[in-house]
RNA sequence: GGGCCGGUAGCUCAGUUAGGCAGAGCGUCUGACUCUUAAUCAGACGGUCGCGUGUUCAAAUCGCGCCCGGCCCGCCA
């Protein structure tokens, strides 16, 4: 390459070479992997890493985190247990970028038990006046925690938590002020003019007066990127606060011209992310769509030809859609992991995360019955119950992974069918429908039994909170009707049929007969059920239903009795 | 404008590295179960693998050219 190029054309062939590392398979073609997490595995190993391996991701506290800051944590984990399984030790850190300025006060928060409120429930004037400070440095609109920062890194941490991954939580602000970046920023900013060199190169605005560094100002708080003097002997820089430009609007700083320790400030996240890399020795790092064609190149380069260091082995994925649109905090087109965990055990969104992360998924809430089926697929095709030729390479391989235990004899009753079993609250009944069915067994272990039908408060949840065909509720008082006289006699033939005891099945076909004995539509008769029992014009299979509920209930509640 | 990733059944997705019969689940339809009522079975339907072209005995898979979608090439992460 010419020394003469352009950086446009520059910034065109990195891109052509660098891109082609997160995507080109190996060479030699040997060692195609059926879990994408072995592949990075391999990558890994061969850089002869020192141990621990150390595994990153990051995000900065902006607000409410939701499931697509998750691809992250969970893509990481996967790698990093195939590493552990591999004999190696691991460290899993998650860098929280709370130093970054707050540029925009969102629409909605959380608090710290997950309730989403808007901005109006909290004092969304003095969030206003801390635009362009480090998170860190901004209060707790719940004030439950130290900062804003802080508040949200809590919920991050919660978030992998509930998923079992361990992670450790690194504070971008803490790494700063216990001098763990020391040595970087003072290594920048005595280079400063290389610097400014290989970012122009990605950077069309990067000028001569350009410093890599954004200082904190001391009398309002705001970073600002308007440095106008470096003195590495004394570590520190002059600044005069002009804030900074943020998202194409500018947060103004006040004026005040001060000088700035190298920790009262940070590095522009061009720097600040190989900092990370080699302050923390990160060895693989995945990161979304976006940062492959941005900041990895720069990063890349800066990292192998600035700091001298060895770039992790990198991997890029695609983001997931959520209902079929992007995920989009300021649309509200979010969910948490505590809501998705309210609707399906954690195991099943592992396994969202198993699949190719090179292609976009969609994250559909009202078809979440097919994801959860699709995993108990996955769990049985691992225990060779389901015969799929086509996955069972990668459900060998991975579904370990997913779950946290491998443990036969486990139950998973369809997703659809707990939605029935959640109509009544009644936890015997519901236990009871599933022997019926033939889901639970003698053979059936105590343990499997009581984890199968958590799934059931799960699947109610997802009825509810969908109001779909699932969303009926067995009525314990008596709902009012007004049925004519043909239904009350078919009714009452029916309620001396239950009484004489007979199964579910026997049931089912008696409404039809009874029906048509009294002359009344089958669809009219059903109608009247579904009013009786659950208060609406619609529901499960009425008979086996009812086969399943206390006899002496139905009974009295068909002849309209308390 | 340049680049990266994706596009396979109505839906959700495997399969693309290493060319070898177009696949699964769900849905739909039909049938069975004394039965139009969502939890049971069985079967069927369903495809221009985005489009075109080249290479090949053989292309979803490899090359080239297009189309569509997302993203990047400002800031920020």
């Amino acid at each position: 390459m010419s020394a003469d190029d352009s950086p446009k054309s520059t910034d065109v062939n990195r891109a052509q070479t660098t891109g082609a590392d997160t995507v080109d398979p190996d060479e030699d073609g040997e060692n195609h992997r059926v879990f994408w997490a072995d592949e990075m595995a391999d990558r890994i190993e061969e850089r002869d890493p020192d141990e621990p391996i150390v595994i990153k991701g990051g995000v900065s506290p902006s607000g409410i985190p939701h499931l697509g800051h998750f691809n992250e944590i969970l893509r990481g984990f996967f790698v990093a247990e195939v590493l552990r399984e591999r004999g190696h030790e691991v460290r899993q850190v998650f860098t929280s970028d709370d130093k970054d300025a707050l540029r925009k006060v969102p629409r909605q928060l959380a608090d710290s038990d997950w309730n989403i409120v808007g901005l109006g429930e909290v004092n969304a004037g003095a969030l206003g006046r801390n635009l362009g400070k480090p998170y860190t440095d901004i209060p707790d609109p719940f004030d439950d925690h130290d900062s804003y920062g802080a508040h949200f890194t809590d919920l991050l941490h919660q978030s992998a938590e509930m998923l079992d991954v361990p992670v450790d939580m690194l504070s971008n602000t803490d790494l700063y002020a216990d001098g763990t970046f020391d040595d970087v920023v003072k290594y920048v900013l005595e280079h400063r003019d290389e610097a400014r060199k290989i970012l122009s190169q990605y950077q069309d605005k990067i000028d001569d007066d350009y410093v890599p560094f954004q200082a904190q100002c001391s009398s309002c708080g705001v970073l600002t990127t308007n440095i106008t003097g470096v003195d590495v002997e004394s570590e520190t820089v002059d600044y005069v606060c002009e804030g900074l430009e943020a998202g194409g609007q500018q947060i103004d700083g006040c004026g005040h011209e001060g000088t700035a320790t190298f920790r009262e400030g940070k590095l522009p996240w061009r720097f600040e992310w190989p900092g990370q890399w080699q302050a923390l020795g990160v060895d693989f790092e995945p990161f979304g769509k976006d940062h492959a064609e941005g900041s990895w190149p720069s990063g890349k380069d800066i990292a192998e030809n600035f700091l001298h260091i060895q770039p992790p082995v990198p991997m890029t994925y695609e983001w997931f859609t959520l209902n079929g649109e992007a995920l989009s905090s300021s649309s509200g087109n979010v969910v948490t992991v505590h809501e998705v965990l309210e609707l399906l055990e954690p195991e099943v969104l592992r396994y969202f995360f198993v699949r190719n992360p090179m292609k976009a998924k969609d994250f559909d809430i009202s078809r979440l019955d097919q994801l959860v089926d699709e995993f108990d697929r996955f769990e049985g095709i691992y225990f060779d119950d389901v015969d799929d030729e086509s996955l069972a390479a990668l459900a060998d391989r991975a579904y370990p992974f997913t779950v946290d235990e491998v443990r036969e004899n486990r139950v998973r009753l369809p997703y659809t069918f707990a939605a029935v079993l959640g109509m009544t609250d009644d936890e015997d009944l519901r236990e009871q429908m599933a022997r019926n069915e033939g889901h639970i067994t003698d053979d059936t272990p105590e343990w499997a039994i009581e984890e199968a039908m958590k799934r059931v408060e799960k699947a109610r949840n997802w009825a509810e909170r969908l109001d779909n065909e699932y969303n009926y509720r067995l009525q314990v008082a008596m709902p009012e009707t007004d049925f004519d006289d043909d239904v009350e006699t078919a009714l009452a033939e029916l309620a001396d049929f239950v009484e004489e005891g007979h199964s579910g099945e026997e049931i089912q076909g008696e409404i039809y007969e009874t029906a048509k004995r009294n002359d009344v539509e089958t669809g009219d008769f059903f109608q009247a059920g579904y009013r009786l029992f659950f208060d609406a014009t619609q529901g499960p299979r009425l008979g086996t239903f009812l086969g399943e509920l206390d006899a002496t209930f139905v009974v009295k509640r068909l002849r309209r009795e308390e």
